[in-house]
RNA sequence: GGGCGUUUAGCUCAGCUGGGAGAGCGCUACCCUUACAAGGUAGAUGUCGGCGGUUCGAUCCCGUCAACGCCCACCA
């Protein structure tokens, strides 16, 4: 039995992929190791949820991830991915909720606080870790055992440190505010977890009275008449000749009949609505902006599950959509309601929850970002941090050029609790790393913390720096922090560049004054092939793991890759997996081909001088390859990474050079034999090395055959661009070469010649050195092209009269076929390609007519131009003499 | 309303600092040729969104219009 046919005819994933990743991690392959860059590497996974199940977007960053960081690794940095996840307070608590009241029928009130984040830990060990093993699939080559979770206790001490440095500074302070409140969490939410949405609802013109005159009526416009219930002032614009007597006057609030004062105020638009706004300071953005300007009270109508409370008798305990309808009647039932029309109007919704948030005023926790944004902002525009593609900045800037203050509290249990502390007996209040047992001031013992916990990006926003041990300067120590940080790259989604992106950018500064990363590179966002975005209730998500299962995770790998460049969107067709799937496929059978010839072949390359050009010309076009890879991943362009070697691999070694090897391969000369075996292998061995970042699988695999399990890919040097390898000479010989073969072929196919079907050729060129070699490859042409015989003369020789016939640019190809071809078919084809040339001739000659172009253009593109001329007139001519051949 | 981006072959997209329009998939024809039918060989397909300008020369630069997408802010 042989070697290729013990090799599966086609390659299957199953099994591979899991040896391969045990091998790895055995062979400890993801440590950082001092290599020969004397440099490090670093970067940070971003931490995906415990609750999480791998979807693209994860894929998409682990691809993108790993294959720079084994292609760093393997240039020889000194090279650290640290994984982690993210304690994600909402959603985390949300599912044990769910899950413990439908088996237990119980609420996390029923538990009480510590019972219940008892619950959770429990949950997160059990089933925390299914995110982790869905990414070993992917092949991440992450070091482990920096794993990190948010609520590990150098996090733990991390979030605590900043808070506390922050409010020592003044930089966090509490405030009644009004939030954006989701009733369905129960919680604050802050400005950037709320979407607005287009939603359909109508306007409503109502009557207010006036106390001191009864015979003026103000017709107020609004969208929510029930929060009638909490306004505290009516408002015109100061301006407004209609209404600015009005002002000072009081007007009646209907329904409840409050009295309220007639306010002027500049926000009051004249043209809109009515010129009137009703003020409700505790419930609407604006309203709250006017009551404070101008010492409004604020009532509040809601609790927190979003009905509405005593303070709103006549629809106590409804939900405001049917509050609306009640306080609809009762303005009827009043003839109040002056007018009801349609009115689609933006209203936020919570982005995790999908309800509708209602503003309401209360007590929370702020950070003033006014000053480290402006820090995050100068080290971008002073080139401390690159954004790739750059356009992502102007993202960036367009949120910390304009920073609102970030509400950190949130009305949960899982998370950071917020190390404030509070004293019973003198109400004093401080911030704390460590749990007081007293109070600072007094002494006193009944002291309690505060009942909140911080928004879970606040430890997100830490992550550079714990996750490599800060604060804890043991953890630092061992964890390399002088040497890791500042990281070296971020990749992310353009949706979290503010959510996260800027704020480890704030936070890092903060506390280092170093940028926490070099480079960000912003990959797009995976939607489904038509373009819209993957989601759950669409059903149009790809489940990678699925994918892996059904292609191979390098078939998905290499899929992602080929798509990742600096586009904002992925718009992924499961058939590109299955292209890429047997492209895998390609090169799996491209070592099967060499097998069987690898115990000839050297592991040094043969002298120089031992070279056929063939040989030269694989290596100049794979040295090329190299060269564009290393380019390209150097500026995070994984597609011309990804289709540099997919072209390689299948347009020049598989259709080429391993064609043009079978001929030595099996022939008699010994010597020859050898050289093209070790050429083979040792093209194999750099494509498997520039492969392996991307496809790291199927290369481990294939190497360990290759090389006797003598060492693994993942641990090589990475092909360098290396100067001596280039031959221009060489390329353009084959590129010769290459056009006579595919000339005699298409000949074959315009005349129905089968493969099978034996040739009789006579080229016409006066290329000397093209005559010499296309001599020497006469049995190559047999090989490529089923050529039996021919001859090959020079351009003044007489033509073989009605032969099938094409001319390239240098070479007349005729195929002597009298009496068996359709004479009209040939010509007409031949008179198209004469169009299509003479067109072509003209441009170019067009050009050179032109003397303003001739005076003008660079002398490198005058050449050109002549030299194109050039071979254009002698096609022609060979088109004229092909033309002839059938007079 | 403010900002960003997109418009190139049937589809998805690439085209770096202006110099003869590209890839993958799909499609057509022929071929089970001893690595591969998850394959081979050959082939067809574009007013590079419209209009104007700069230039010897524009897919690329400028202006303008149109369509689409995203982000931010917000219409009581």
């Amino acid at each position: 039995m042989d070697i290729q046919n013990e090799l599966p005819k086609t390659y299957s994933p199953e099994g591979i992929e899991d040896k391969w990743y045990q091998t790895w991690m055995l062979n400890q392959s993801f440590k950082p190791k001092k290599g020969k860059q004397n440099q490090t590497f670093t970067l940070i996974m971003p931490p995906p949820n415990v609750t999480g199940k791998l979807h693209m977007g994860h894929a998409l960053d682990a691809t993108t991830q790993d294959v720079l960081t084994r292609y760093k690794r393997m240039k020889g940095f000194e090279t650290l991915w640290i994984p982690g996840t993210d304690h994600a307070g909402i959603s985390t608590q949300a599912v044990v909720e769910k899950l413990i009241y439908k088996t237990e029928k119980k609420t996390k009130h029923d538990l009480g606080r510590e019972e219940f984040l008892k619950r959770i830990w429990a949950w997160k060990e059990q089933y925390g870790a299914e995110i982790v093993n869905q990414q070993k699939k992917m092949g991440v080559s992450c070091d482990w055992d920096y794993a990190t979770f948010t609520m590990d206790e150098v996090p733990n001490k991390a979030v605590r440190k900043f808070f506390v440095k922050l409010y020592n500074e003044g930089l966090i302070y509490q405030s009644d505010y009004i939030v954006n409140w989701d009733p369905i969490l129960q919680s604050a939410i802050s400005d950037a977890e709320v979407d607005h949405k287009e939603v359909k609802g109508n306007f409503y013109s109502v009557k207010y009275k006036v106390k001191e005159d009864p015979n003026i009526e103000l017709i107020i416009a609004t969208t929510r008449p029930e929060t009638m219930f909490a306004d505290t002032a009516v408002a015109v614009n100061p301006n407004d000749e209609r209404f600015k007597d009005l002002i000072g006057k009081t007007a009646i609030v209907p329904i409840c009949n409050r009295e309220v004062p007639i306010i002027g105020d500049e926000h009051v638009a004249i043209d809109k609505g009515t010129g009137c706004l009703k003020v409700t300071p505790g419930h609407d953005f604006n309203d709250f902006e006017i009551g404070k300007r101008n010492g409004l009270p604020i009532i509040n109508i809601l609790n927190a599950d979003g009905t509405f409370n005593t303070n709103a008798p006549e629809i106590e305990g409804l939900k405001p959509k049917d509050a609306r309808a009640e306080v609809e009647r009762i303005m009827n039932e009043l003839g109040i309601l002056v007018e009801k029309k349609d009115h689609v109007h933006p209203v936020g919704h919570g982005e995790r929850s999908g309800e509708i948030v209602e503003p309401i005023v209360s007590k929370q926790w702020f950070v003033n970002t006014t000053s480290m944004a402006d820090r995050a902002v100068k080290a971008v525009e002073d080139g401390e941090m690159t954004f790739y593609p750059k356009g992502w900045e102007n993202t960036y800037f367009s949120w910390l050029r304009n920073p609102k203050d970030w509400c950190i509290s949130r009305q949960l249990w899982w998370g950071h609790q917020i190390p404030v502390f509070y004293c019973r007996s003198c109400k004093h209040q401080w911030a704390a790393e460590e749990n007081p047992t007293e109070c600072i001031e007094c002494k006193d013992t009944d002291v309690y913390q505060d009942a909140d916990v911080l928004d879970t990006w606040f430890s997100s926003g830490l992550w550079p720096m714990s996750t490599l041990g800060w604060p804890d300067e043991e953890a630092m120590k061992e964890k390399g922090f002088d040497r890791f940080y500042p990281n070296t790259v971020l990749i992310t989604g353009f949706d979290i560049i503010f959510f996260w992106v800027a704020r480890m950018m704030m936070m890092g500064m903060k506390v280092t004054d170093k940028a926490p990363f070099k480079d960000v590179y912003i990959h797009a966002l995976v939607r489904d092939k038509q373009g819209r975005k993957m989601s759950k209730s669409l059903g149009n998500g790809i489940d990678p793991l699925e994918m892996v299962k059904e292609y191979g995770a390098d078939a998905v790998r290499f899929t992602l890759a080929a798509s990742s460049g600096y586009n904002r969107d992925i718009n992924l067709d499961p058939e590109r997996i299955e292209g890429y799937r047997n492209f895998m496929n390609k090169v799996w059978n491209a070592f099967r081909f060499i097998a069987p010839y690898l115990d000839k072949a050297k592991d040094e390359l043969p002298i120089k001088s031992e070279w056929h050009l063939h040989d030269k010309w694989i290596l100049a076009e794979l040295n090329a390859v190299a060269k564009t890879i290393n380019e390209s991943l150097d500026v995070y362009r994984y597609d011309d990474a990804s289709s540099a070697i997919y072209q390689f691999v299948y347009d020049k070694l598989c259709s080429w050079y391993i064609e043009l090897s079978k001929n030595i391969l099996n022939g008699n000369d010994e010597k020859a034999k050898i050289i093209r075996a070790t050429m083979l292998k040792y093209c194999f061995r750099k494509v498997m090395i520039l492969l392996h970042p991307i496809t790291p699988f199927i290369t481990e695999e294939i190497w360990s055959i290759l090389e006797n399990g003598k060492s693994l890919v993942t641990d090589q040097e990475y092909v360098e661009f290396d100067k001596n390898l280039e031959n221009e000479e060489v390329l353009t010989m084959m590129n010769k070469f290459c056009d006579i073969t595919t000339g005699i072929r298409n000949i074959r196919s315009s005349v129905n010649l089968k493969p099978k079907d034996e040739l009789d050729v006579k080229l016409f060129t006066d290329d000397k050195e093209l005559a010499k070699f296309m001599y020497e490859s006469r049995h190559f042409l047999k090989d490529l092209a089923n050529v039996k015989s021919g001859t090959i003369r020079g351009k003044s020789s007489e033509r073989p009269k009605k032969s099938a016939s094409l001319a390239t640019t240098h070479t007349e190809i005729f195929i002597p076929l009298e009496g068996l071809i359709d004479i009209q078919d040939q010509v007409s084809r031949i008179k198209k390609d004469m169009d299509k040339t003479k067109a072509d001739y003209s441009k170019v000659e067009a050009k050179l007519a032109n003397t303003n172009f001739v005076s003008n253009a660079p002398p490198e593109v005058l050449a050109e131009v002549k030299e194109k001329a050039a071979t254009f007139q002698e096609k022609l001519e060979s088109l004229d003499k092909i033309l002839n051949s059938f007079m």
